[in-house]
DNA sequence: TCTGGGGTCCTAGGACCC
DNA sequence: TCTGGGGTCCTAGGACCC
């Protein structure tokens, strides 16, 4: 029997956490953690949800994701403070350093969780739960933040674990815990169980993990499909995926979308829009070493609506300006002129570009290449507002568009 | 309640070919 | 010819995660 012994490290709030953390060295005396307080986007710019909370204030019913001016009625002295990814990915990089005394096996799952393979590392590092207590308390010592550890067998259950009870907490999730510790949680806290599964389930009778564990494949099967096999599978414990250490995953697509701080409803403006989001999906395509086959635009109206429309290019391209040409011929085939919230490009079909042909009579795309290469290193070195496009001065449009914008450095060398 | 932004995977239906 | 079926590709949308 090779039993495998997995652990799924999850930072307890950790936007506001780590926010926290860092006041804290700065000399503040409050600790964030301690009152109702939230991590939250900017109002000015409708970006204002609330992207991470503190417990106090989970306590008040304040939820990730919903809106800064509906948390504030719940609770009017709610303390709000700003996004700082720079701040998140240097704790990121700080506690998978530590994780990396425990394990050799590290797979980055998110920007504050991370499974560790364990299984071969016991006669080095000992019996595992004594391990996730000394992991859990080197994070909390050196870095004065407090992370979950669940431990088990496989990934699920050792993320499963890993959500029980928190804060600063480490929990075991065996096969032979399931009935007790997993089974009696309602069915929405299963992974893989959203906000549209659960009603189904409910419908179905279907209330805790447990009930789901135990319920008819045949009927799963027929409301659910494939789903209900993976999510019963999940119920029962069953999970097999490896620990994929230097996560270097294959990325399938690159992404920027915006909700824009006031409603778009000129062609011009729409395509500026556009065009900024397209510089960034195009420099993080070639940082990435990629050309893109396939482009996708996303709109989202003033009442929230949202349609998509995607085309397939006969080569693949990483050339910013043809993205945006693409996107924004796409763009115009499905815009009816009505105000505009959001947009967004997606590239994806994505082909190694050191494969490239390039075409020897585009001479001049290949001059537009070396231009789109020289602005990249210059924005490299010198921040992404090093060179900007002059149409968007006094546009109130950002240049460049994505939500890593500031700290774009940072997060590629996350990613 | 006037709801971000980054991803992945799956599915249904239509087009088209044989 | 007015009727089949299988396979593949494409597109839009929906589900989930953080």
């Amino acid at each position: 029997m090779n039993d495998k012994i997995i652990m799924h490290v999850d930072v307890n709030s950790a936007y506001l956490s780590w926010e926290a953390a860092y006041r804290l060295q700065r000399g503040e005396r409050v600790d964030l953690r301690d009152i109702p307080s939230v991590v939250g986007g900017d109002e000015e710019s409708r970006h204002g949800i609330v992207l991470a909370k503190s417990i106090p204030a989970k306590k008040l019913k304040i939820h990730t994701g919903e809106s800064l001016f509906s948390a504030r009625r719940k609770c009017p002295n709610l303390v709000v403070v700003p996004v700082r990814y720079h701040l998140y990915m240097m704790c990121h990089n700080a506690m998978l350093n530590i994780l990396r005394d425990f394990s050799p096996i590290v797979q980055v799952y998110s920007i504050d969780e991370a499974f560790l393979d364990y299984t071969g590392v016991q006669q080095v590092h000992g019996n595992p739960v004594d391990a996730a207590y000394r992991l859990k308390d080197r994070i909390k010592n050196e870095l004065g933040f407090t992370v979950n550890v669940g431990i088990s067998s496989n990934k699920l259950l050792a993320k499963m674990a890993s959500e029980l009870k928190k804060p600063d907490r480490v929990h075991t999730l065996f096969p032979d815990e399931i009935k007790c510790k997993m089974w009696p949680l309602p069915v929405g806290e299963l992974f893989m169980v959203g906000r549209a599964t659960a009603p189904k389930l409910y419908r179905m009778n279907i209330f805790t993990i447990g009930d789901l564990a135990n319920s008819d494949p045949e009927l799963l099967k027929y409301f659910l499909k494939s789903w209900g096999k993976l999510i019963q599978d999940y119920a029962n414990g069953i999970e097999d995926s490896p620990v994929a250490a230097n996560a270097r995953t294959l990325i399938k697509g690159i992404g920027n979308s915006t909700t824009i701080p006031f409603d778009v409803d000129t062609l011009d403006e729409a395509r500026k829009v556009l065009l900024s989001l397209c510089e960034m999906v195009g420099m993080r395509l070639r940082q990435a070493g990629f050309c893109a086959k396939l482009v996708s635009v996303y709109l989202r109206s003033a009442d929230l609506s949202g349609r998509s429309h995607q085309r397939k290019y006969g080569v693949a391209t990483d050339d910013t300006y043809k993205i945006f040409h693409l996107a924004a011929e796409l763009m115009e085939e499905i815009w009816t002129g009505e105000a505009l919230r959001g947009m967004g490009v997606h590239v994806s079909e994505l082909v190694p570009n050191d494969f490239l042909q390039m075409s020897v009579f585009d001479a001049f795309n290949e001059k537009r290449r070396r231009l789109d290469q020289s602005i990249d290193e210059i924005r490299m070195r010198f921040g992404t507002k090093s060179v900007v496009r002059s149409i968007f001065l006094n546009s109130g449009l950002a240049p460049i568009t994505g939500g890593v914008t500031e700290d774009f450095q940072m997060m590629s060398s996350f990613l």
